[in-house]
DNA sequence: GATGAATGAGACTTCATTCAT
DNA sequence: AATGAATGAAGTCTCATTCAT
């Protein structure tokens, strides 16, 4: 056991999570995958749903590290390339959420334990749209972004978009666009860009 | 026994999947709401998984059914405006159908299910997707938005912003950015709209 | 099914819990000797403990029911005839009690449960003490027993030495004093009437 | 370690089996309470069963040391006083007695055990009873108790009752006579020495 | 001797499904 | 068609015991 049973029993579930989805995820299943017995998931967790809640604490990916150094390039290259760069992060990072998020809607103890989790704390969500909100904002700062636009607006709907799209493919292994990944990132960030450029008056 | 027993069990399986999502759904819980005896579900479904099926396929809200008469609004009203008013059904629409893509994400049977189901029909994501599109492409040809818009692209971010929303409010009691419905609407038609009017020149 | 599952499972129960006690009684066990599958128990009962108090209530030995008609015999007889025969009955009576006072003295819900069903009501031994007593007191008021004599204590002593008889006999399949029930009745009650024989003084 | 791990070990146990009862101890608890590891209990028993078994043999009380002098009296003070002091240091021994023989009672494997130890060897009540009948033998002899009394029964009587009420409280937090401590051996000795007066004749 | 992580048999309970009525 | 008692496989969790350190 060179990483610890605990780890290998997160990264079990982890990886169940995302083949099989929680609705028939057993505790056995979860010990065969981690190649223990099925007792000794209770001498590090109380029990099923706090290795649970261990996955989704640990395992969540984090946009920030995706995207972090993107988010640095404000003033550099084209707003509309660091845009589509950001959306790719984005699809990427989502594939990864969105079967932790759908495990977390439904499983009711789990969905009220994350409830509780995140009262205090920035929904990913939200730390996603934030974190991209804060690149448009700085942006429309230096005056590459125009003034009339609300960027987290703006990022909701990119975010939005990247979302919804890995949460088809999880579904029903389709997407709602039929776009591939690099064709869909560069038409959002043209889109919303073209929404975005700096101007002087507003059409009605 | 009015409307038979067969739609009071659909009936009653699609209201307790949208209270309590379906981890915790029993065929007994069903068989109470119901008003039935627990063995009555075997005299009009083959099982538990295609009671839950029939749910799927006779409950899922039509987006069509919601914003029809606004897609017929092609050339009246401010495209802005019209852009609003789709949103605003959208929002409603996926606040129901986001129990059920939960529900079914989560059980492997009922989303191999769904697969099948869907193989040779289109997915509802994708439909309210097309259904938008099919607006915009209407205004396109009548001159209203500009010919550099993809009214897909578009239509994705709208249709995919409106289900994250739905999602994060589903699993979190939060939405991503905060706004109210209202709001959210208002703001989404604006961005999308500064994208999509018609021009001469493009900005780099 | 001539009785019904419900009361065979209480006989099963009962006749498990007086065979081996209640610290190795399992589910499957009173299920496998009630002929019955191991979920049978759960549609009549809300789990084992409600079982288990089932027992305790519908199959706890009454001893009015044994020495009824003995105590109905007041002035008939000699008062240490008759003590000698519901000396008899109760030890019949504890043989039935002792392993159902042993079972939930051992098992601490259980005794929870009789603690708060037994706080209105009258407990078993003190009812059985009660029996007596009333007996000897309707004796004292005919005057076939002394004045000086407190009916409770005598009954107290008399009671509680089947008590320990039997209880010794089920723990250790040894009594406390080496003699047959027929002898030991007969010298308890002469003991007893030794004490109890109308007298006009009393020695220090 | 002053006192040595075995020991902590049985400690712990005793006060655990007093506190709670053995249905709910589990090795863990003991280990707990014993402040040590949950192996430990190994390296001084070859199991669980062993170390119950040496709380029985090594923690049982023994009247002897608390009633011994009592014996000793023989020939002074009054018959009845003396009678009263035994019952009430008997009082106490039970208190500690009942939990050990419920306990037992309840274990199958236990009480086997248990049998054979006393196989050879006289049973704690019965070594009560005798430790009784000694001393009432002994005044009988220098002609303090008539010779009509069997001395054994008379202290079956006393340590019964005395063994009754301490189970009664022991399961249901109540005596079946209602007396305190003190009352009860006061009228018990008064009620027993009533028939042990030497007298000449005795009545039908 | 002592530790405590790991084991694995087995406990209680749930629940989709069957079937005699 | 409808009932609901009965089934039994499967799930989560407990706990006496082992063993490498």
């Amino acid at each position: 056991m060179l990483t610890g049973l605990r780890s290998e029993l997160v990264d079990a579930a982890d990886r169940l999570i995302r083949e099989r989805g929680v609705a028939a995820l057993t505790t056995r299943d979860i010990a065969r995958e981690a190649g223990c017995s099925d007792g000794a998931l209770y001498t590090h967790f109380p029990g099923k749903a706090d290795l649970l809640m261990a996955v989704c604490q640990e395992r969540l990916p984090d946009l920030r590290g995706q995207i972090g150094d993107l988010v640095n390039r404000v003033g550099s290259g084209t707003v509309a390339g660091n845009l589509e760069a950001i959306v790719r992060a984005t699809q990427q990072f989502m594939r990864g959420l969105v079967p932790l998020t759908n495990a977390v809607a439904s499983d009711p103890e789990l969905r009220q334990r994350w409830r509780e989790h995140f009262r205090h704390e920035v929904i990913p969500p939200r730390r996603t749209v934030e974190a991209l909100s804060e690149y448009i904002a700085a942006e429309q700062r230096i005056g590459r972004v125009g003034r009339h636009v609300n960027p987290r607006v703006v990022a909701s709907l990119a975010i939005g978009a990247c979302f919804a799209s890995a949460s088809a493919e999880y579904v029903f292994d389709q997407t709602p666009h039929g776009f591939s990944d690099e064709q869909f990132a560069r038409m959002v960030a043209r889109a919303l860009w073209d929404g975005m450029t700096p101007k002087e008056e507003q059409q009605p």
